[in-house]
DNA sequence: GTCAAACTTTGGATTATGTCTAAATCCGAA
DNA sequence: TTCGGATTTAGACATAATCCAAAGTTTGAC
C-alpha cells in the first residue's frame, strides 16, 4: 500500500515483505499500544496470511531497527509503541490501557544530574483514572 | 523469630504461619527487589519446606494486605518491593537490578494537576549505568 | 479435651507469553 | 530460468504464573 511505509522499512535497512508491510501497516500508525497478540489479531483481520512465529519476528526486528520501542509496564504483557521521542505514559486503572503524555505536560528536575547514576533515559509513570469518559474512543 | 514481624502480619490481617513468616523474613526486609523465584531460592535456604505454590500465593497475599508493592519495571518477570513510600526507580541496564531512588533526589512538576487524567500514584522510571563499580554490594 | 469447620499448604496440571528449530516458501539477481 | 539467501511457518520448547483438588493444620465452639 503506501508507499511511504516501504520506504521507512527500506531505510531501516528492512526488507519489505508483505507480511511486514502489513504489520507496519498497523502498528507503525497506531497510537495505542498493543501487545504482540494485539497486534496479530488486528493484522490478520485483514490479512490471514501471518503465523505467529512472523509476528514476534517482526516485532523483534522492528525493535531492533528502531521503529518500534517495547515497553514493559504492566503484569503479563510487553507492548509496543511506535512514537519513538521521549514521552511518559499513564495507565488507566480500570482498563489497563496506556497512553501517551508529551515530554513538556511533565516537569521533570536534574534526572541526568543525579549523583551515582549514569541516567541514559527515563519516563514519568502514571497510574489513575482518566477522566471524561464521554467519548468512547474505539481502537485505532 | 522476630516478634516485629508476626506483629505486622497480624496487624495488616494475615495469619502468621511458618511458610508466611519465613517469606516475610525475606521479603518485607530486603533493599533488592526480588521476583518471586528469587524470594523460593532465598527463603529456601533456611526453610526448606516451602512450595512454589505458598510463595506465589503469600506474595499476592502480602500485595493484598498492602505489605509489598509489585513492580513490573522489565521484561519477564515482575518484581516485590518492601519500600511503601513513594519513591523512583532506577535499572541498570547492565545487570537488570533495581535500584530505590529517594522521592526528593528528583523534583517531578504537577502531576496530580494533569488535565483530563485523575493520578493516583507515579514514579520516575530511569534506566542507564551505575556509577562508582568499586564496591561490589553482594546480595543481603 | 474433642471435633468439625475454616484456613493453609502442596504437587501437579493448566494457561499464557515468548523463543527456537528445521523445513517449506518466496524472491531478486545473475 | 535458476540459484541461493532471506523470509515465513507449524509446532516444539521454555518459562512465569495461576488453578485445582487433596492433604495438612489451626481454631474455636462445645
Ligand atoms: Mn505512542
Ligand atoms: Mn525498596
Ligand atoms: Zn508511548
Ligand atoms: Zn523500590
Amino acid at each position: 500500500m503506501s508507499p511511504d511505509l516501504i520506504t521507512r522499512l527500506k531505510e531501516a535497512g528492512i526488507q519489505p515483505s508483505a507480511q511486514r508491510l502489513a504489520v507496519a501497516g498497523y502498528v507503525l500508525q497506531t497510537d495505542a499500544h498493543p501487545s504482540a497478540d494485539e497486534v496479530m489479531s488486528e493484522v490478520q483481520a485483514n490479512f490471514p496470511m501471518l503465523s505467529r512465529a512472523t509476528v514476534y519476528n517482526t516485532l523483534n526486528l522492528f525493535v531492533e531497527k528502531g521503529l518500534l520501542r517495547q515497553l514493559v509496564l504492566a503484569e503479563g504483557k510487553t507492548v509496543f509503541d511506535p512514537c519513538l521521542e521521549p514521552h511518559h505514559h499513564f495507565i488507566d486503572e480500570e482498563s489497563g490501557r496506556i497512553e501517551d503524555v508529551p515530554w513538556d505536560a511533565v516537569k521533570v528536575g536534574d534526572v541526568k544530574g543525579l549523583k551515582g547514576y549514569e541516567v541514559h533515559e527515563y519516563m514519568v509513570v502514571m497510574r489513575g483514572r482518566k477522566l471524561g469518559g464521554s467519548r468512547m474512543s474505539k481502537k485505532r
